[in-house]
DNA sequence: GAGCACTGC
């Protein structure tokens, strides 16, 4: 570990300064803070406040309530609104209100807590608050940060706590997401993604800004959460001013007290109404089937309500949604059924579909008639995601996708697999919102209790650990065996990231980071891309590069409805380079990019083309982000003037410089057949690809595991490059017998003959 | 000649 005394030095440092007098004389000194008046001033905010009762780490639950209740707002000195009085009722009526003094006598007395609140406790937006009155960090200077595993609850909270604290978003509260940081000089509660908490990490191993660290949604179990925590563990031994809290869901807090050396544990019920169960008697063997049929006999027996179905992908969700409208039409007709609304619900969307869930349901045909109803059709993003109100009914097969990882394949793949006891819980939970509601499951209640699993994996278990051990060594984690973990990977995964990184240059060979590593780690992006990117200057293309790479960091720019896959191919066939996939998405952002520039309507464009504009705009978003860290790093944008002859063939010998570990070469002449390099994993080209002609070595993107094995977005490479871009990989010496082998030796020959004769010329 | 569960930096 990494306790050294360079660090500790430095935590001192900063602990002395938050002192609260100390910062009062430097204050004196301080020419600048011009606003800062001696006279009245009690709490460095330039006004005398309720706060000056107020002792760090010793407030009451009472004192603050009084400090809530003033005329004037303590943090800012300005009279507080008649809303923030009308929001401090509801608040004050929140179950976790109840525990305030209980939170914060054991706040008080423990560096680490787990804090347990069921949906409804109100602990998002409560307990940031009831530290801020504890931890008064406008006298140390430091933050209270609070993590949410997803950007958008990240920005939501933080407004509706600046609101609850009658202050303007962005100042006193504030939230930092990828993309947008809106906070500023006087923040003091920061919501942010867990993601940003550990990048912003990387380059302040301490989180010396930081009074408090409290992790939001833990029971997620999100890669940066797992990270974060087996982090702060070990920070919290080095740092004993800082203070952890964990919260969670109820599930497995237990596992949390005993991972962060029995930290005290205190429990808020949720506010939820009860949900009443049902299992199906028999397993059923074809569960859409099953599902429509039980979304039917709810809309023709039950009472008013919403239904909501979870089922697993995109297909699957239009297929259903078709049978059910159907049904219903037929229902209507036949027995005077009441109207039923069916809306798909999936993250590839578009966001205004996405928000027509939020419509209100129809009414009866005539009046008097029966009540209609709305149905929504989901995948897992209505099990965290997105809240939808009004739901009384949840129809759960109990499947979802999954992502699995194979470390011997070195395979990413999407599973449809049985959901947790956890994630069932939470999809029953969701029918009782508003009022009691009823769930029915698809599956037997003895498949409930022997065959499903109490927690789904949690992701570390089931990633490609590359990025995540890159990140852990530049977090200065020497030893990665003994890291712990809360739930620590196969060994076989960690040998696999670090054989990865150790190819890709970014580890040398003691496992240690070379300078190479440190900077690539620096780019939000899979090590493989930040290579790549890194070493474009070499190739004299790294504006192009630049590009390529962002638009491999975002959703497929492609359109393809399918009431015009024909047209869009064609439209796709105009920008299609001959030699791949990587070079026709370059060729339709500069056609984007064109477009942008010369006014059109660039929303009208990517229509007419079969473009994503959303994609295309997030992709230019990534790229401003990425070039700013390559300015910072001091790495060349520059590119091959188009004219050259060279411009494409530069851009393709680039793309091994991060890829050449993701190389395929053709079976034999007239196979469709391609072996990928060292794994010997037989695949296609994915039927997306633009590429015609029989290429015999290509270069591949990602690989895919469908019906089929694919390897997706692929351009035409020479295999001569691989030998002279990736010499370590591709040392012959080394390589296993086959077909490979014999085709490389054959070319190294080749190469080595015409050198000769040049030599001997 | 196929498909992209969901997040995040």
């Amino acid at each position: 570990m990494m306790a050294d005394k360079g660090i500790k030095r430095s935590s001192m440092d900063n602990e002395s300064s938050s002192d609260p007098k100390r910062a009062k004389t430097d204050a004196k000194y301080n020419k600048y803070l011009a606003h800062y008046d001696d006279n009245d001033a009690q709490n460095g905010n330039g006004f005398s406040s309720p706060l000056d009762q107020l002792q760090r780490h010793k407030t009451t639950a009472e004192q603050a309530a009084k400090c809530e209740d003033s005329d004037l707002n303590p943090w800012t000195g300005q009279p507080h609104s008649q809303q923030y009085f009308n929001i401090l009722q509801t608040r004050r009526n929140l179950p976790v209100c109840q525990q305030r003094k209980e939170f914060l006598e054991m706040y008080h007395k423990t560096q680490i807590l787990v804090f347990v609140g069921e949906t409804g406790s109100g602990k998002t937006t409560q307990i940031p608050q009831y530290v801020l009155y504890d931890e008064l960090p406008h006298q140390t200077g430091k933050l209270i940060a609070c993590t949410q595993p997803r950007r958008v609850a990240a920005m939501s909270v933080a407004q509706r706590v600046a609101n609850e604290l009658d202050v303007e978003l962005g100042q006193e509260v504030g939230y930092s997401i990828r993309f947008e940081n809106k906070t500023g000089p006087k923040t003091m509660l920061k919501y942010m993604t867990d993601g940003q908490l550990l990048r912003e990490s990387m380059h302040d191993h301490e989180m010396s800004r930081y009074s408090t660290i409290i992790l939001d949604e833990a029971h997620e179990r999100t890669l940066a959460t797992d990270i974060l925590m087996a982090l702060l563990k070990q920070i919290a031994e080095r740092r004993k001013d800082l203070k952890i809290i964990v919260m969670s869901a109820t599930l497995d807090a237990q596992k949390f007290q005993t991972y962060f050396f029995g930290a005290p544990l205190l429990a808020v019920p949720g506010r939820t109404h009860p949900v009443e169960i049902f299992y199906t008697p028999e397993p059923e063997r074809d569960y859409v089937e099953a599902a429509v049929r039980t979304v039917l006999q709810i809309h023709a027996t039950e009472p008013e309500g919403d239904v909501l179905l979870f089922l697993t992908g995109e297909e699957e969700i239009e297929d259903a949604c078709r049978r059910i409208n159907l049904e219903v039409d037929d229902m209507i007709q036949e027995s005077d059924a009441g109207p039923m609304r069916v809306y798909p619900l999936y993250g590839t969307l578009p966001p205004a579909q996405q928000q027509r869930i939020f419509d209100k349901a129809p009414e009866p045909l005539r009046k008097g008639g029966r009540p209609g109803r709305k149905c929504i059709v989901a995948t897992n993003i209505a099990e965290t995601s997105l809240t939808i109100d009004g739901i009384v009914y949840v129809v759960d097969p109990g499947f979802s996708k999954q992502k699995i990882y194979n470390p011997r394949s070195r395979v990413e793949s999407l599973l449809v697999s049985p959901i947790s006891k956890a994630s069932a819980q939470q999809r029953a939970g969701r029918a009782g919102r508003t009022r009691p509601g009823k769930c029915f499951r698809l599956y037997t209640e003895k498949a409930f209790k022997k065959e499903l699993i109490e927690q789904t994996y949690p992701e570390i278990l089931r990633s490609n650990l590359a990025n995540t051990v890159l990140e852990l060594k530049k977090l200065g984690v020497e030893d990665l065996v003994h890291f712990d973990l809360m739930d620590p990977p196969a060994p076989e995964t960690m040998m696999r990231a670090l054989e990865e990184l150790n190819y890709l240059a970014c580890l040398d060979d003691d496992g240690e980071l070379t300078e190479l590593g440190s900077r690539a780690s620096e780019f939000p992006l899979d090590p493989a891309l930040a290579v790549m990117l890194i070493s474009s200057p070499e190739f004299y293309c790294s504006n192009e590069i630049l590009s390529i790479t962002s638009l491999l960091s975002v959703p497929s720019i492609w359109v393809r409805p399918n009431n015009a896959r024909k047209r869009a191919d064609e439209m796709k066939q105009q920008f299609a380079h001959p030699d791949g996939d990587h070079l026709t998405l370059l060729n339709a952002y500069h056609a984007f990019k064109g477009a942008e520039q010369s006014g059109a309507d660039v929303k009208q464009w990517c229509h007419e083309h079969f473009l994503s504009p959303r994609h295309l705009m997030s992709a230019d978003n990534v790229r401003a982000q990425l070039k700013r860290i390559m300015e910072t790093h001091d790495i060349e944008l520059i590119s091959t003037p188009f004219q050259d002859k060279n411009y494409y063939t530069n851009i393709r010998r680039a793309l091994l410089a991060g890829f050449f570990m993701q190389i395929a070469m053709r079976e034999s002449s007239n196979s469709k057949v391609y072996k990928t390099v060292k794994d010997d994993q037989l695949v296609m080209i994915h039927p997306s690809t633009v590429i015609t002609s029989p290429y015999d070595w290509v270069v591949y993107n990602e690989f895919v595991l469908t019906t089929k094995q694919y390897v997706r977005t692929v351009t035409n490479i020479r295999p001569e490059w691989l030998l002279e871009i990736a010499p370590v990989y591709y040392d012959l010496e080394a390589f296993d017998k086959g077909e490979i082998k014999s085709a490389l030796t054959r070319i190294t020959d080749k190469i080595r003959r015409r050198q000769a004769m040049k030599g001997g010329a």
